[in-house]
Order: C-alpha cells, then structure tokens, then sequence
DNA sequence: TTGTGCAAAAGTGACTTCATTTTTATAAAT
DNA sequence: ATTTATAAAAATGAAGTCACTTTTGCACAA
C-alpha cells in the first residue's frame, strides 16, 4: 500500500506545490535537519511519485533560502551560521519595525480586539503543557496580522519569508527557545497600536525582536 | 538551423538558468510585455530545447514575482498597478535607506572614489546621445554597491529583488523615465557617504527615491 | 589502520511520451 | 453581426527514459 503522507484534501493543488509545502513543514519540525541530503529521487520514491513534482518543489525551497544545490549534486538543507541569525533578526527589525508604524494608522479595531483577547487567553494558561505550541501558533498571527495591517503587499511578503527563515532557526537551536516577557511585549505592542501611536508601536516591536535577537545569537554563538 | 539565443560561454550552467536569464532580460527590455502570455511549450520549440528546463526557468520567474500563473494555464507576464508601483518605491526607501545608513560606516574608500568618479565621468558626457543607456547600468551599479557595503546579505538580496521590480516598470512606462538631478542627488548621497554620516546618507538616498517614485507615480496614473 | 583506485550504484539534467485541460477555430443559431 | 456550441489543436502536469556525473563500497597498497 502506498504512504498517503500527500493525501491532502486539495487535489486540485499541483503535486509539487503539495510536495512543497510538505518539505518546508518538515524543515520547519526539524524533520528535516541543516546539513541533510535531500535527494530529489529518493523523495520521489518515498512520496509514490515521479521525479518531476519533486523536482520543481525542491527548486521553490532553494529559491526560498532553505536548501542549496550544485550542479548535479544532491541539495543539501541549509544551515545557519551566527551571522545569519543576527541578519535575519535586523531584517526583521527593520520590517515589522516599519510595518508596526504603519499598522497603527491602519489596523481595524475588531483585529485589534481579537488579538488582544488571544493574547489574554494565553496568558491565563500560561502554566499548561500545551503552552509551547499555543504560543508558537498565536505569535505567528500576531506578527502576521500586524503586517498585513501595514497595507503593503511587499512588505507582507518579505515579512513572512523572515519569519519563515527565524522558525527554521528553532531546529538548529538545542534550547527551546522562550521567554516569559514576551507576552508582555506584546501587550506593550497592542497599547501603542490602541493608541494610535506610530512611533510607540514601532518602538515596542523592535524592542521585542531584538529582545528574541539577544537569546537566538547567545544560543549559535 | 538552430537559433543560438543560448549561445552563452556558461556552458556549464543548467540550462534553466540561462534561460531564466535570458527571460529576465525580456522582460527588463520591454521584449516581453505585461500581460502577455509566455507559453512554455511555444518557447522551448523557439529556443531549440525541450520543455522541462523552460518550465523550470518560467517557475522562477514566477517565485521573482514576473510571472503569474494559473494551474494549467500558461504563465502571464505581470502588470504593475499605480500601488504596486509605490509599493516598490516606499519598500526601495526603506530597504536602500537603511543600507546607506549602514554603507556610512563600512565602505571602503577605494569603492567610494570609483563611485564619484563614475559619476562625474557620467556628467561631463551628459549631453551625449549613450547618456541614457550608461546612466541606467550606473545608476544600478552604484545602488548595489551600496547596499552591498550595508554587509547585509540578507538586505542585499531584498534591495536586488525591489530594484528589479523598479526596472521592469520602465517597460510600463511610456515616457522614458530621466531626471537631470538624479545625478546632483548622487553627489549628495556620496559626500555623506564620505563623511561617514549614517543619518545624512540614509536621508540623502530617501530623498533621491522618493523623487523617483513621485516621477513614477505620476506615469502610472 | 589509513589511504587510493576503480567499478557498481545512485543521482541529476534534460528529452520524450501520455493523459487531461485549456485554447482556438469553425459553424450553426439567434 | 453576435453569440453559442463543438470539434480540432495546442498547452500543461506528471510520468518515463536516456546520457552523463557524482557517490558509494570494496579491494588493494602503503
């Protein structure tokens, strides 16, 4: 019988945009770890397809940044040196900085609201096991939302493919990543936004990456 | 016989590759023109070679944001909308803004003096019918090197991506798109540079962006 | 034990083929 | 003339195939 690891429900989707998004999902769970070989063959193999779909989908993650290849070789997962991490954190200051200030003037109340009622939730089970994993999914809305808030399609675009790169951060880095203060951060956000205040907001949120910044260069130092 | 569009000497490169280039310079020479239909099949019977590395080329002109398109359906050039167009220019002045910023401190004299030079060579021929063509390769080289010198790898890539989107508006545009103070604003920008002041060279860059953008927006309206 | 050379195995780049979908062209109908 | 139906032509997505390159494993030598 075959692996049914594609059995999504859109099967009107191009197998290689599900394979895709298969192969970042298991980027971004460490499945997938930096250094792996990645051979377009074997995959095909494993997934019950042909080379093809395959093919095109490892070509989208190396234009993505996760993987590299050369020339007839196998691609290989990226890895992330010290000087990356700092790098990716000040892409991220300077967007979502920028996106911030924007999404003060522009961010609808009830988004606000919405966020703000997550936040609080999550506060409240702060102590729970599942925290982990809450807190990962709602961070990611959180920024996510505060950057189509900011009305720029490019800025959005750039924003998630620096999120995109941080999260596969978290393979590479042996400590679980956490901090207490962040909730609160992000409550110093939503002020600012509540008030309309551009400049606070902006503030706040590059505070609060640079904040993860600091922990994320002590862990690959 | 067969046509030699691919006559390059990197014959060691994939064959996708060269042809993705040889796309991107249709693009960027208006030999493609938005919306038109870029059928793979068609082109890889023009170009003498077989669909599978056109259809690679055309996914990464799709991922460069040039292309779009549809399942099963042939891939169409892009156009630019008025808010894509300052779309592009507010992330240029955010992006080249901060890299000026930073090029303040890190740039090599040697790479300054060529860039003034370069320009002043530029405006002493200015009156030359070339003028036009060797102020756009200029104009490129002297943005990158700055955003190179930024030390950004990261910010590199994002500025290379924004300013390739920009060039490809020429192809909109109908006028040819020429201000005489672009090079005044150069001069400006490079004698911040040469004082080392991040603030007056972010600001100088921003001011010379924001003209172009007011220039373009008013084409595009 | 540690290299070195070489043949077999596996892999990629590119071409070809096949099934299905979309596009185009033509003809009939209003 | 313009729209609608439809059949032929052309295009895409995915699989299969072939030539050449890289990787692997093993025998042999230092």
């Amino acid at each position: 019988m075959k692996k049914q690891l594609l059995a999504d429900v859109n099967s009107d989707m191009r197998l290689s945009d599900r394979i895709h998004q298969l192969l970042l999902a298991r980027i971004l769970s460490a499945q997938m770890k930096p250094g792996e070989i990645v051979a377009e063959q074997k995959l095909a193999l494993e997934l019950g397809v042909s080379r093809t779909p395959v093919h095109d989908a490892l070509r989208d993650l190396i234009k993505d940044g996760f993987l590299h290849q050369e020339k007839n070789r196998r691609p290989v997962v990226n890895k992330f040196s010290v000087e990356d991490v700092y790098d990716i954190f000040e892409m991220r200051i300077l967007l979502e900085g920028e996106a911030c200030y924007r999404a003060a003037q522009r961010m609808d109340r009830e988004t606000l609201a919405k966020l703000r009622a997550s936040a609080q939730k999550l506060q409240e089970i702060a102590k729970d096991h599942t925290w982990l994993e809450q807190w990962a999914e709602f961070d990611d809305w959180f920024h996510r939302s505060i950057a189509r808030a900011s009305g720029s399609k490019r800025l959005l675009q750039d924003i998630i493919r620096h999120r995109l790169s941080h999260r596969a951060l978290n393979v590479q880095a042996e400590s679980p990543s956490f901090f207490s203060n962040s909730l609160d951060e992000h409550f110093a956000i939503l002020d600012a936004l509540d008030q309309r205040d551009g400049q606070q907001a902006k503030s706040a949120m590059q505070t609060h990456i640079k904040e993860s910044q600091t922990l994320y260069v002590s862990i690959f130092t």
